[in-house]
DNA sequence: CGCCGAGTTGAACTGAATCAAGAAACGTGG
DNA sequence: CCACGTTTCTTGATTCAGTTCAACTCGGCG
């Protein structure tokens, strides 16, 4: 159950078997189905969830129904909303799964006590964090100044698999281009390769 | 010189005024002229940069030779590229300064030092990126869903200090909209009103 | 088998970009 | 402190990438 999770600690810092062992206590699982919802907009964000097995997405919905993407998370990346879960705010975004899935879950009361009790942990969670600002620093440029085409092969080259298991429309959701948008791209690209 | 850095920490985290005297060894200051750089693309980024006063920005510079501004970084805002500065790969941003300004830069080899030495700074770093964490998808979602107007006013809302102080082709290039629809905007918003 | 969500295709429309030219503000050196 | 060059901002005309709306196809699954 914790594969992903000690897989993900291991790689970023130095810890102990002990230390991984005592992890285990701040975290309950929780299997979800597909399409099944972990937040909703409007309740409070209560945990932050690890991917041990399938994929989630965030997302928000605009005043005119439309969603957008903020984040996919496969086996090994997290998700929460962190503003709802810091502030007790509820929440503007919801998540769900993309497929069934298994997930590792911390309530942010529980999180905190982890800190305390193996603070060898904040480090852990900067560099995560660190990691997903540049990422997010990324996507940004890209989104600011690439054409439509070339955020979709921009995406292509940099998470290859979240193509593969995640439906077109929220390919386009993600790169916030319309699906019509996205299958003409993906049309035209075929027929020139 | 280090008031602004010690009110941030103060506010994130409980820390000793011997920690904080500790703190100064890791810094050096450096003053920025008006339109000098701190980085440059293709070199590699030396340090994390806290500003005292003034102001900097951060951007990447696009085939077409369009300036997409990344950040903007006022008193008390740390600025860097931190992949560059974690890797050691050359940047692709550049970073210089809008004001004339004081900062407090610091290494990558301090910082790790610092963190060693202080280790309950790992928690404002992490409480720090957080906070970014949450304003960067903010300016994801306006700046995938929202209209060139509508991001202009969310801004205004957002940090109505920038827009005071900082030319408004370079809010234009924050938002990923042209000098001229943003000239276009406030035309049309000002006689609205 | 029939239905429903996902993807495709076409045609018309539109928000914002581009190109171009002038006005205003700024700061630098004489 | 003024004059001149350089940025910055404004305004207008045109163009275009991507959206919108609508209809149709396909594949799965209940």
């Amino acid at each position: 159950m914790f594969e992903q999770l000690f897989h993900s600690i291991n790689e970023k810092i130095q810890i102990t078997g002990e230390d991984l062992g005592e992890i285990k206590q701040f975290f309950v699982s929780r299997k979800l189905r597909k399409r099944q919802f972990l937040l909703q907009e409007g309740d409070v964000c209560k945990y932050t969830a690890f991917v041990e097995k399938g994929s989630l997405r965030s997302y928000s919905i605009d005043e005119k129904g439309n969603e957008h993407i903020l984040q996919f998370a496969l086996e090994g990346w997290w998700i929460s909303d962190q503003y709802s879960l810091f502030t007790g705010e509820p929440s503007s975004y919801n998540i769900d799964a993309i497929e069934d899935s298994d997930l590792l879950l911390i309530t942010h009361a529980s999180f905190e006590s982890m800190m305390n009790k193996i603070p060898r942990m904040e480090k852990y969670f900067r560099l995560l964090l660190q990691n997903n600002m540049i990422a997010l620093h990324r996507r940004l440029v890209a989104s600011l100044s690439l054409s439509a085409e070339e955020k979709y092969t921009n995406m292509v080259n940099a998470y290859p698999n979240i193509i593969q298991r995640v439906p077109q429309h929220m390919i386009a959701s993600y790169l916030g281009i319309t699906p019509e948008t996205l299958s003409r791209i993906r049309k035209q690209m075929s027929s020139v390769k």
